[in-house]
DNA sequence: CAATTACCTACTATGTCAATAGGTTTTTGC
DNA sequence: GCAAAAACCTATTGACATAGTAGGTAATTG
């Protein structure tokens, strides 16, 4: 289940990509705008910001913008940054799991074509597409 | 997510197809050939039989078996007794949630394309698929 | 009647989610 | 230089879900 981590970021993204030729825009305006806890948004932004998706400008007349053009950006990634993971089971979501019945598990191949799928979904909107 | 009740609940369901023909099968040895808690499995299966998806037997001889053939069963409908809902958002977990931004949410046209995805991979899915 | 098995209720430890609280630092306009 | 505005940072919390465990009762068969 998408947390609504990952579904505020979305949305700030694409209030951004919205007012994409305004300069940087204070988060108080964006929390008001989208009904979220300014306070909330602060840790997903800066977590935004961390994997250079947004640019942030401290002081007066500061605030956010895109790091890049809506077209650019998947959804994918988006989701990433802010979920951690989006597979869909234990078993798929870091590399080194190992699971020791992997050779023998009768539904590992049923999750890994349902990640791909997951992932190709969401890689395959751009935010662009969400405005 | 997919939690690991419902991913055990699958493993048991795929245990009992391949020993459709054996009559009953206490649980003792599910949870031996899946190395899963007897305990825990009891919690899971309970469930599976309220819904009628196995038969139970109590006493000498007894146990559990299919309550219908292997290719009967989509996955989707496994999944959901165990998991509640599979929805990927809140929003569109409970039909009485009634988001009041709904009506201007620019995400929930995707969520609903998703979900949509979801169910019909899953429910594309027999049980027969998966042995 | 003893063994076996499902069935049932309750409890618990751990972790994650969704925030909140209360600061510090940076930058600009006056 | 100073006040305002904004991002940035650390810590904490309440509620809930997950993944079990514990200890029993009821049913059935040989």
């Amino acid at each position: 289940m998408i947390s609504t981590k990952g579904r505020y970021a979305l949305r700030v993204m694409i209030d951004l990509a919205k007012r994409e030729t305004d300069g940087f825009v204070p988060l108080k305006e964006i929390a008001e705008r989208q009904e979220i806890s300014k306070k909330y948004l602060e840790i997903i932004v800066r977590e935004l910001v961390g994997a250079s998706l947004l640019v942030g400008v401290s002081g007066k007349g500061g605030g956010y913008r895109l790091a890049r053009k809506p077209e650019e950006y998947t959804v994918l990634e988006i989701l990433e940054v802010t979920e951690g993971t989006l597979a869909a089971v234990a078993c798929l979501a870091s590399d080194d799991y190992n699971c020791p019945r992997a050779e023998k598990c009768e539904t590992l191949p049923m999750w890994r074509e349902y990640d791909e799928m997951i992932r190709g979904f969401f890689k395959g909107k751009k935010l662009s597409d969400l405005l």
